[in-house]
DNA sequence: CATAATTTTATTGTATACAAAAATAATAAA
DNA sequence: TTTATTATTTTTGTATACAATAAAATTATG
């Protein structure tokens, strides 16, 4: 009774050694679960619940809820508590601006180091990104689709850069998860793969064109209306009518 | 006694309300410190000596490092302990590599929502600047120096990327700290002003320009020829010989 | 019955206690 | 004297205890 419903998708729970990668251990935990969707945006993250759950002191547990704030992967509010993040539809748009930007000045880079390891790497990782999208296997798409962006950031050989789009691919997949509106995207490893061949062949206006087309897509296929904000101001102020009935506030 | 030397230059102690701001005092107070060269590069941070001197618990103290070492201002070692972080000669090119890329970018939005209020503060802050460096007062030019780009950043309006840019301009500080060679920039001052002119004048390319080339002139002045690596590896060998005395190890 | 005030409960924020690891000092051996 | 080993001290990592705040449940009141 204890351990509520909202974190009980948490359940594989590695003991890992007593090396601080204890702590990376439940970080990834915790990460992966809110990427792939067992931990919906909005869900209250307790300390006691999930000390319990991972057999470890609340202390260790904030330290791994700071870390996922500073990715603004996870949202505290003083006093109340650790939620998993709810983007707003302008941080969405934010995001995506933001990856545009970079992944633009990695694509330059990229095409520069490049090295056939390194495309070879790119290649698999799209190659199992596809066989994932066959198997209908969402999670791991999800996870590989980002990968790739990320290999390529290593290819492009900026670790600090690296750094922030991981941060940025990981805000992408909360993104997807709160603004996603109908089915996924048809295949977007074709447009993985069209990138890489315009990096290989050094056609640098193509593959950032390419790349900057894919997040536009990526973009477009969310429903970043501000909706959602509208929908919590009239829970708000609709809260004289209780249950369905005639609306008395003005459309 | 107990209070050692290094970090005796955190005097000045705010008490804070007994808010979660008392958190963000001790941030600023250490941040500060480090950024205006009160705390060197490689100086320890110990849990206990910090807790004292700002009369909190090592809880509290162990929140700010990890936000500081979030940000790359401070690095922990495992079961070693906190110190101000030693930016390589490789993080240095890193880093003012993704400022020219981010600082492009923005550069184009700011010419887009620049409103004379925006341009207004930015002339003000180049002003505040130009004073500081002529009243010889260094910190300060220091401050401003960076607020130039970050209120640059908040013209543009991505708060994504302004937080990117607030980590790279703190970790710029710290790299100049460590690589500025001889005296530092004649007037940046008045590089700032012809950016702004240029914004103001819609002239993207040359604003652009402009920022790329106040960005490498910075890099330009650091001494980053990996010599620092190099006088590491000689202090380790070269333990064998104490005083002065005729160098054995081959130049 | 609905609303307001109060009490109770639960949860976070901080301090402290203890365990584990590392750094230092001291001692013993070559 | 130098090096190796051991003992001591210091410092970090984690758990727990207590205080402060917020949420809830309860009671009182119109």
């Amino acid at each position: 009774m204890s351990r509520t419903a909202p974190t009980a998708a948490l359940k594989g729970v590695v003991k890992a050694s007593r090396t601080t990668s204890q702590n990376d251990s439940i970080y990834n935990e915790m990460l992966s679960a809110i990427l792939e969707q067992r931990l919906a945006p909005g869900t209250k993250l307790s300390e006691d619940t999930l000390g319990e759950i991972f057999g470890v002191s609340r202390t260790v547990i904030r330290t791994v809820l700071q870390r996922l704030a500073h990715e603004k992967i996870v949202r505290i509010q003083p006093n109340r508590g650790a939620f998993v993040a709810e983007p707003s539809p302008e941080e969405a748009r934010e995001v995506m601006q933001a990856r545009r930007l970079i992944e633009e000045g990695m694509i330059r880079d990229a095409i520069r180091n490049q090295s056939p390891e390194n495309i070879g790497e790119l290649r698999r990782s799209v190659a199992a990104e596809r066989l994932s999208l066959e198997k209908g296997d969402h999670e791991a798409w999800v996870r590989l689709s980002g990968d790739f962006h990320l290999m390529l950031a290593a290819v492009a050989g900026n670790k600090t850069l690296l750094a922030f789009l991981k941060e940025l691919v990981s805000r992408t997949s909360l993104i997807i998860v709160q603004y996603q509106k109908g089915t996924l995207s048809p295949c977007s490893c074709d447009e993985h793969t069209e990138i890489i061949d315009a990096i290989v062949a050094r056609n640098e206006n193509h593959a950032i064109a390419l790349m900057k087309a894919h997040l536009k897509a990526c973009e477009d296929q969310l429903n970043l209306c501000e909706s959602d904000e509208k929908a919590d101001l009239y829970s708000i102020f609709a809260k004289p009518i209780k249950e369905a009935g005639k609306s008395r506030t003005a459309m």
